[in-house]
DNA sequence: CAATGACCAAAACAACCATTTGGTCACTTT
DNA sequence: AAAGTGACCAAATGGTTGTTTTGGTCATTG
């Protein structure tokens, strides 16, 4: 059994913990039993508490990011992309375990570390949203404006019809998100 | 000095109240005292601290549409009106002392009560925006839509970017905002 | 010498008591 | 007698103190 083994041990003991019970619910007692070591020996791979925390949400916004990546195909009108990658990133968000768990815990708590991931986790979003803008905007597709202002406002918007719209009223279909990002975003309202 | 003026009296320290210290922090004695009246006598105009709060702010959400309402000009352009309309109405919100302190205990403390004001508030807004959007529809202004959705979506991006970009960004000037929500709801970004 | 779990200080929690608060009502004032 | 009042009450809230839990360490072990 080699050293790569037991810190994998680890963090799939605390990625499973954090996925059940959140951030703060998580003890180190428990990641260390979960994991079958000692709990020391995690702090021989990791400074703490905190820096395991990163280690794995970092992995989990790798992750998103390829998914973001595995979606793009260049053919495709940039509309079309920018709505698939926030469609699937949006989904990722909603389908993956341990990002429900944790978003609940920022929204409900409001724990310090959760609340970091959970900008980073935006943050990344935007960043790349941007670059695709950027993009766009230099071959012509769309029309000049701040790349980053943009970004922001497509992401509060697509969170909007996916998150707040079903509080208080029936969810929406994705075709009809889909349709609706187009219709307010690229063609606008004017005849 | 007749039942009216009592029943103003504490209508008005109430409101004082209210404003400084939010729905929690303001107690009936405080208001009875701020009133000149015994603590008695609330409860033979109101049935409870509730009701009195209600009164208050359904007297707010009543000027916030008068507010908008005094902004309508049919001689302009619906996107026009639009924009003034929820600007002026969330410059009311930004500027009014008991709306800033009633959204703040809101959000940092949950208040059941104030949550239920929050939601009222909004709700006017989205209605009265429904409507303009429904009339545009009929003329034949803008595209068809739903207006229900729109008028939802709109207030959310409004609040985006008066509210949201600030927290990480330097703050967007008025004539900004009206150019962006032009640009990103009626032109749309296609070339 | 990597791995461990008993150990520690600090933080979180629970139990207890004191204070405050919304609401009532017997009594006073007009 | 009708309107107005503030002492009073139960329930909620806040503060305090003692106990438990938890992140992190380190002397010991295999």
């Amino acid at each position: 059994m080699a050293i790569k083994d037991k810190r994998q041990l680890i963090i799939e003991a605390a990625t499973e913990s954090f996925s059940l019970f959140g951030y703060k619910a998580t003890t180190m007692d428990q990641v260390a039993r979960l994991a079958n070591v000692g709990k020391g020996t995690i702090y021989t791979f990791f400074e703490n508490k905190e820096e395991l925390f990163n280690e794995i949400v970092n992995t989990l916004i790798s992750e998103m990011k390829r998914v973001a990546e595995s979606t793009l195909d260049s053919d495709k009108r940039f509309f079309e992309q920018t709505n698939h990658v926030l469609y699937k990133i949006l989904e990722f968000r909603k389908q993956h375990q341990l990002t429900i768990k944790l978003f609940q815990e920022g929204r409900d708590m409001g724990t310090p570390e959760v609340i970091g991931f959970m900008q980073r986790f935006e943050h990344t979003i935007i960043a790349y949203i941007k670059e695709l803008l950027q993009k766009a905007i230099d071959k012509g597709e769309i029309k000049q404006c701040d790349p980053e202002l943009t970004a922001f406002v497509m992401l509060k918007l697509y969170k909007s019809l996916i998150f707040d719209w079903e509080l208080s009223r029936d969810p929406l279909e994705k075709e009809e998100i889909i349709r609706l990002f187009d219709l307010y975003f690229f063609e606008g309202l004017s005849i």
